[in-house]
DNA sequence: GCAAAAGTGTTTGATATACACCCATGC
DNA sequence: GCATGGGTGTATATCAAACACTTTTGC
C-alpha cells in the first residue's frame, strides 16, 4: 500500500500537475443507492475519494489504485464519466482545512491549491463484498445515501450528480447493475435495483418478461433460501450471450 | 484571432503542462458523414484539430476557440466524450514532424513532447454555415468521410473511432442530430441523416411516425422547394416541447 | 404517360401495461 | 388459515415492420 501522506507532501515531483481523479464509488444496501464519501476530520464536510496521477500511471490505472485503496477490492466496474475544468477550479481554502486534517504542512504556493482538472470515474461495486476503509489517511468514511447527501467540499457535489446522472443513462441501456448485485441474483433483486437507481416502480410481471427476452441471464436450479414466502428463483449474468447479443445489434433499454 | 504559433513556442508560459484538447468536428454532405482534418504540411498523414488549454481558460472554452478558429462558427454544439491518458501517451517523433510543418524549432526537451492527457470533444455542424480554414497554421483541410479515413498522426484514429462510438449512442437516444441540419429540413432529410450516421436503413413509414410522435417537430406550411418529385415539409426543431418531454420522462429512442 | 419520391393507410406481429390467478412460505 | 411475496397467464392498447395505395413532380 502506497504512502499517500508522503508521496503528497512531495506531490510536485510525484504527481502530473493540474490534474486529480475523483471516484464516485456506488453500492447497494438497505434498498438505497449509496455512495462511499469520507469525512474530513474535525470538520462536518465530506469530499469524494480522490487522488492524483503519477506521472508514469495511466488515469485509469490512477482510479484503480484510489478504488483499491478505499474498498480492498480490484477488478471493479469501472466508467470514466465526465472531465471537469473550469478556469478557476482551484480550492485553496478546502485544501488548507483537508491538509490540517492529514496533518499536513499547508502553505498559500502548495502544489494542490493550484487550478486543477478534475477527471471523474464511477465504479459499481457488490458493497458486500467492500471491505471499506479510510486508506491511508485513517478518515472516517461512511456509505451514504444517494438522496440524503451531507454537505461536500470543493464541486463535489456536481461531480457526483453528474455521476449519478451518467450511471442512470448507462443503466437505461445496458446491464450495468449487475456490477452491484451479487453473482447470483433473483428477479426480484434486479428489479430493485433498477427501481431504486431510476426512481421509478416497474411492474413485476413485464419486468421479468423483459428481463427474460434480453436472452442473458441463466435461470439456475436453486433458489434464495432463508427468505418468507415462495423462494424466487436465482439467476446468473451470461457474459457470453450479452456480448452475442450487442453483436447482433440487440438493445437492452430498461 | 490568436497567434498559435507565437503562443505555441512559449507554450510552457501559457498552457497547462501535460494537457490537451481534440476536437472531432463532425458535418453531412453527400450523403455521408464526414470530420474535418487536418494535413500536416509535407507528409501523407493528418491530425484532429487540437490545442492547448490557457492557465486562465475552461476546457470548454478551449475547445470552443479550437472550433471557432476552425469553422468560423459559434454557437455550435460541443459534447465532451472522453479523456485519454495511458501512461506512455508522448508522440515527440509526431511532434518533431508537426513542427517541422510549423516552422517552428523542435528540441528533444519540447514541452509538447512530453506525456500528455487529451480531453475529447466532438462537435455537430452544418456543414453549409461552416467556413472551415487551417487557423493560424495555414494548414490544408478536409471533410473526410468517415468510413474512408486516412492515416493519423498519433492516436488520433482512436480518439476519432471514439467520438463516433460515442455520438451513435447519444444519436440512439436523443435527437442530437438536428445539429448537423440546416434550421428548417425535411421528414427524407432526418431519416437520411439517421441512416448515415446509425449505418442502417429506416423503414420510411414507420421513420415518420415514430419521429411525429415524439412531438418535438413542428410542421410548417412550406415545402422544399426546387427538388424533382413530389415536394417534403419543411419541419423545425421545437427546443421547448423537447424540454419539457424530457421533464415529462419522455423516451426519444430511435 | 412514366418514373421516382413523398405522404398516408392497412395489416400483422411484437411489446407494453394492467391485472388476475395460483403457489409457496412464515407466522 | 392467513398475509405476503413470487411465478405465470390473459386481455387490451400501443408500437414495430412490412407493404400498398395515392399524390406530386420532372422528364
Amino acid at each position: 500500500m502506497r504512502d499517500f501522506i508522503e508521496r503528497f507532501e512531495m506531490g510536485e515531483e510525484n504527481y502530473l500537475p493540474h490534474i486529480s481523479i475523483d471516484c464516485v464509488i456506488f453500492g447497494l444496501s438497505d434498498d438505497a443507492l449509496k455512495v462511499l464519501l469520507l469525512k474530513v476530520k474535525d470538520t462536518e464536510s465530506w469530499v469524494l475519494p480522490g487522488g492524483y496521477v503519477e506521472k508514469d500511471e495511466s488515469i485509469e490505472d490512477a482510479a484503480l489504485h484510489i478504488l483499491r485503496d478505499r474498498t480492498g477490492l480490484s477488478n471493479i466496474y469501472l466508467q470514466q464519466f465526465n472531465t471537469t475544468g473550469s478556469s478557476g477550479r482551484s480550492f485553496p481554502e478546502d485544501i488548507k482545512v483537508i491538509c490540517k486534517s492529514l496533518g499536513v504542512k499547508w502553505t498559500p504556493d502548495l502544489w494542490a491549491n493550484k487550478r486543477f482538472i478534475s477527471i471523474g470515474y464511477y465504479a459499481l461495486i457488490d458493497i458486500e463484498k467492500c471491505k471499506p476503509t479510510g486508506g491511508d489517511l485513517d478518515q472516517e468514511y461512511s456509505w451514504i445515501d444517494m438522496h440524503r447527501l451531507p454537505r461536500l467540499m470543493m464541486d463535489h457535489k456536481d461531480i457526483l450528480l453528474k455521476a449519478y446522472e451518467s450511471l442512470k443513462i448507462s443503466l437505461s441501456n445496458q446491464p450495468v447493475g449487475i456490477n452491484l448485485l451479487p453473482e447470483k441474483f433473483t428477479m426480484p433483486e434486479l428489479q430493485k435495483m433498477y427501481e431504486i437507481i431510476l426512481d421509478k416502480s416497474i411492474e413485476r410481471s413485464h419486468f421479468q418478461k423483459k428481463m427474460l427476452r434480453f436472452d442473458i441471464f441463466e435461470r439456475l436450479e436453486e433458489r434464495r433460501e432463508g427468505v418468507p414466502h415462495k423462494r424466487p428463483f436465482l439467476y446468473r449474468f451470461d457474459e457470453k450471450k450479452y456480448r452475442d447479443g450487442v453483436k447482433k445489434g440487440a438493445r437492452f433499454d430498461v
